[in-house]
DNA sequence: CTGACGTATCGATATCCGTCAATACCTGGA
DNA sequence: TCCAGGTATTGACGGATATCGATACGTCAG
């Protein structure tokens, strides 16, 4: 039995108060702005994009570095970057000719705790 | 710094090896599949549904009890629990003339790892 | 059997999104 | 100054999606 706990809910307080009447605990607002969190990493190519980026060693990877891997035109991962960058899920610094992209973990670490506890479930 | 981990990356042992050769350590086809996940939970519509399931007492809610607090019609509520279903994240099952629906927190769980190392970041 | 009620499907529409070719922008080197 | 190379923007196209009204399906009560 773990289906409970934190899934999509964890501004307020403590919410579990009527039994029969959900009453939506997620208010609109923050329902549709953990949405396009999670819409930015409802994309293939940019899934792959935070995984390169989470594998480098320096926490930083040069833009130039992520075109072929992705098998993607540059404007098309120029794309994909910007959605993550409104996102708040990646920052780009440019350092002379390049850009440097690195992860924002606070950010991922606020959609991750929005779809649970955080406990174990999944062992 | 923490922007290391495994974000959106745990099928594969290490990956970590090629200091400037990222080298995509997420496979096309786990990519796909976990943005079909987060696909699901890119609508503030759903994510107001997974909330209402997480806070029911009994882990389970009736189906007629979620049009209302959505304020969508009951097609368009239909529509995205079988989104969420489609993508694993709720099961229903019918009892007599209502259909319950529950959360499925190992695939939730599965998304949340895909977030992170579960460890710390953020904090 | 028939009506009532919860649920799912169908058809239509408006909008959003991924992708690319072309092109403009920006920075460093000659 | 001009050129080269990495990056961002524009415009266009095809496909996916959110939403609804109408309607069909399933189940219980009478």
């Amino acid at each position: 039995m773990a289906g409970k706990g934190a899934v999509v809910d964890q501004p307020a307080a403590a919410t579990a108060c009527c039994p029969t009447a959900p009453a939506a605990p997620l208010s609109e607002d923050r329902a549709a702005e953990l949405a396009r969190g999670f819409a930015a990493l409802a994309d293939p190519a940019r899934l792959r994009l935070l995984g390169i980026m989470s594998t480098a060693e320096a926490g930083e990877v040069c833009g130039c570095e992520l075109v072929e891997p992705l098998g993607k035109s540059q404007p098309t991962v120029s794309h994909h970057l910007k959605v993550l960058a409104d996102a708040g899920l990646v920052v780009g610094s440019r350092r002379g000719r390049w850009v440097w992209y690195r992860l924002v973990p606070e950010r991922l670490a606020e959609l991750r705790h929005a779809l649970g506890p955080g406990q174990d479930p999944l062992g």
